[in-house]
DNA sequence: ATTTGTTTACGAAAGTATTCGTAGTAAATA
DNA sequence: TATTTACTACGAATACTTTCGTAAACAAAT
């Protein structure tokens, strides 16, 4: 058994959690508002989903004022790799090196960020060599 | 606009195409029997995922016999970039190296992945400089 | 004190995905 | 021919997601 629960965020739900892991923490109508410049929803909805989310656990909330303020309860770097072992698992066929060719196939990436990923693979094979 | 339409396959319906990618074309009862290895559903769930599938223009088929031959209608490649892309912008803010960084962090790969890999980006770099 | 504005809570509608029971049909078999 | 078997079609139940209307609580302003 692993540590984190199967943690399966919808899509909405993921886009609030981006939202939070962006600014730390904040309320419905701070939530909402950044959501709205993208999303074409009611602040009742974006309220509605976040207390969902709370009683999911994917968000912490501090209801000692008024205003309440929700905080992510999940890390990114843990849902990330969640949903990406879900998505090699389902549609890459297990193989993590398909979907790296994949992905650096279409959207193409800056000088500085392709050096950085081969930076990464020469300090991968390092310690495998160990 | 691009070529292929907004595909968005559901949860099952990757798991059919799956199978179907894999395979080639098949009857409901070849998919079905697939499937059940991993999965718990009745065979007229399998039918009805495909007749819906086939409706949306994810599968063709083939009715000139009783028994109906089914198959992929959009390809791995096309939907697999489709996927991704939509896991760039949605959770890794539209970084795909961050994501390759991600998916090569946890899982992890042969050699000769690292080497095929390590082979693209170089493969990537000259055709930038042109 | 009353009004106005902001907030949470609640419930339910609408949309989408998944599941399966049942009926009808055609082919294979007794 | 009658029965069994394998298949498709259809409709509906169930579940999950997203959306929002309305009411109640509270604070600030008039």
């Amino acid at each position: 058994m692993s540590a984190s629960k199967n943690i399966k965020p919808t899509e909405s739900e993921l886009e609030i959690l981006g939202v939070l892991w962006e600014k730390g923490a904040g309320t419905v109508r701070e939530v909402h508002e950044i959501l709205e410049k993208s999303k074409d929803a009611g602040y009742t909805t974006t309220l509605k989903l976040m207390q969902i989310m709370h009683e999911k656990g994917l968000l912490k909330r501090d209801t000692s004022s008024k205003t309440h303020v929700y905080e992510a309860a999940i890390s990114k770097e843990n849902t990330r790799q969640q949903l990406l072992n879900k998505m090699i698992d389902t549609v890459f066929n297990g193989s993590a090196s398909q979907l790296v060719l994949q992905a650096l196939g279409n959207h193409r990436s800056s000088q500085e960020e392709l050096d950085k990923i081969k930076q990464y693979l020469d300090q991968i094979e390092q310690q495998q060599k160990k």
